[in-house]
DNA sequence: CTTTTCATGTCAGTTGCTGACATCAATAGA
DNA sequence: TCTATTGATGTCAGCAACTGACATGAAAAG
């Protein structure tokens, strides 16, 4: 017989793929798992093995994102404010997704063309800013310190992405992450 | 015949108590919107003319609470802070509240011990953040001052909610908002 | 008195998602 | 080398969320 594997590897990989390609072409909710599946050669139970549901398949890729931005929050010199340690962990992650930015752009398109996706970023994002709080709280920053901190960290992540997706000239995505971080300290200035 | 009317009014408030009773009750993902739709004494049709979906029943009443805080902050005069202007609008908001916490605590531990709740609760803040933010450019506040300010605002709102919410011994919860909005500001002052 | 409106019911159908069981290559162990 | 086990996948049946199309009949409008 032939030395050829049993099935071709990397299922994962092939329907995060297909997924993305026919959620931009047709639309999420115009997409079926079954199309998805079919896509990618294998069935639609094997889809629903390695993804929780519809939706997870844009975000799968998302969890080792949160895991750098702890590793280096974790590895920040406890001297620093903790605002400015949340910044610079959330600008290291800014400097690895602006290598890929094409597939940022692309899977932003398609989150921002649905409801049910932006829901599920959004609580992918509540589901950082508490690690990076618990972080901090290991680090012997007391709540809510920490709590707004890492709050108030994401929002600074969230508005520089915007910024960096939609702006036609391409800026520094860490360059803008420092600038709305010096924004939020203008808006919060003052007593 | 009687003078009764063809159906007993107010189906839709009707939904919303059984549905959270259910929820308490026995959990979301337990409870079908047929039971749902069975105690409050319609088809399963109309609860879905009432509600886009299983979730939303939960969130319709919110609607009203974010068009008083918009309405709050828009009638702010424009010399204060925008971030302070966000936290007195959101305080307000508190205030009514807390005329009703235990409806308010039975509704937050249905939603805190369900994920899909939380999507839904995440996104209807992010909506609210929008339109505070839509609120402080029309009284002439910049981008991204405005987007930060609302942020902020609501990251201080959920702070503060939740320990409203939590801690056993009932404080005032627009008090609270102020305590949260303090904090933000120590942990963002400095540079 | 007739027409229209409108809230609701009825019904059939699609799709997301799950549990139970079958298959069979690769791997481990005797 | 033979056999048992494992693990990724397929197959199938079924529930529940949600939708579109059409029917009903009381109340409002004319």
């Amino acid at each position: 017989m032939d030395d050829v594997a049993r099935w071709e590897p990397n299922a994962r990989g092939r329907l995060e793929q297909a997924a993305l390609q026919l959620y931009s072409e047709r639309g999420f909710e115009q997409t079926t798992v079954a199309e998805i599946a079919k896509r990618a050669g294998v069935t639609e139970r094997t889809f629903f093995r390695y993804f929780a549901d519809k939706r997870e398949v844009l975000f799968w890729g998302a969890g080792s994102l949160q895991e750098f931005m702890v590793t280096t929050l974790a590895s920040t010199p406890a001297s620093s404010a903790p605002i400015d340690a949340v910044a610079a962990a959330v600008g290291a992650a800014a400097g690895l997704l602006q290598e890929r930015r094409p597939f940022s752009v692309q899977r932003q398109a398609v989150i921002a063309a649905n409801p049910e996706l932006q829901e599920r970023e959004l609580i992918k994002l509540a589901s950082l800013s508490t690690a990076l709080a618990d972080t901090l709280r290991q680090q012997g920053v007391r709540d809510p310190a920490a709590s707004l901190a890492a709050e108030a960290g994401i929002a600074v992540f969230r508005i520089a992405f915007e910024r960096w997706i939609n702006e036609a000239n391409q800026q520094d995505f860490p360059q803008l992450i420092r600038e709305s971080l010096a924004a939020l300290k203008a808006v919060t200035a003052g007593r």
